[in-house]
DNA sequence: AGAACTTATGTGTATATACTCATAAGTTCT
DNA sequence: AGAACTTATGAGTATATACACATAAGTTCT
């Protein structure tokens, strides 16, 4: 017996949460990218600075559950910034296993002059975005993002 | 004269909309493959198989616009889905500067493997964020991402 | 028609991403 | 203490991403 041609309904593919997070990650990151250029980083590695300013000095492990990252993708993108001096890293004096990744001087004065351009290209998100509403959605990744 | 220290309050920087919509679709994106995996396609190409299945023949330039996504990213993509026999492309007929891409037979079977995976996918992910609210925020997206 | 301009695409290069496998250090069990 | 197990990380590999530059085809202007 000849097979029935599949005949399915796709319209609901545009809603695709993996294509349209991707989407929005990809206009964001380029948005806020061409903002900041003059600090000479770029949108992860700002990501990068703020977050070790506040958890340093932090491992690989807990950086990248931190920012929701596979810790060898972290691993890299550590290296590049240690390349550039804007963040060093040890063996951990109690756990030899361990990283311990810290700002540098050069990495403080980085994220420092980052900040109001990244200020601003958040509040000029918040013109499209309603900043309760993004709040609100923040929350529910952080809270979630374990469950995926 | 010395410089006070600069003490900038980073309170606001959890919220980065770079960094929460590249966790996000972090997130997402390896939910989707771990749900899809049989079909031995991953969630990008899902998406590209999908909107060439509604957009075939279709130009680089095209679908890139249709997916936000930059015209030379699209382009090695596509080389790969070509690799796997899952499309192909051809020059345009009226004007030759053009790659006119389509679903091959194999190509559209995959989809058709992959649609039910990807539909189960999307549901469960509708437990975690609502239907309704996630179709708005497309539609957002869709709407502003000319503006990023 | 030929020059100047525009447009569609590809290439070189660099970063981001994550899976699998490898290794060394730490821990537990006997 | 030594074996077995666990954990923290790095390396190999492959795809995704996008900027700057290059090229060929199409269009417009004179």
């Amino acid at each position: 017996m000849l097979h029935k041609a599949k005949n399915i309904d796709y319209d609901e593919v545009p809603y695709c949460a993996c294509l349209n997070s991707r989407k929005l990650a990809r206009a964001v990151t380029s948005f806020f990218e061409r903002k900041i250029k003059h600090a000479e980083i770029n949108g992860n590695q700002f990501s990068l600075l703020a977050a070790l300013n506040r958890m340093q000095p932090v491992t690989v492990n807990r950086l990248a559950g931190q920012l929701g990252m596979d810790r060898t993708t972290l691993s890299r993108n550590v290296n590049l910034l240690e390349r550039d001096g804007l963040c060093d890293s040890q063996p951990g004096r109690e756990d030899k296993r361990q990283r311990e990744i810290s700002l540098t001087k050069k990495g403080k004065e980085s994220l420092e002059k980052a900040y109001p351009l990244w200020k601003e290209a958040q509040e000029e998100f918040y013109k499209i975005f309603d900043e309760i509403e993004w709040k609100k959605y923040v929350s529910k990744i952080n809270e979630n993002i374990e469950e995926f």
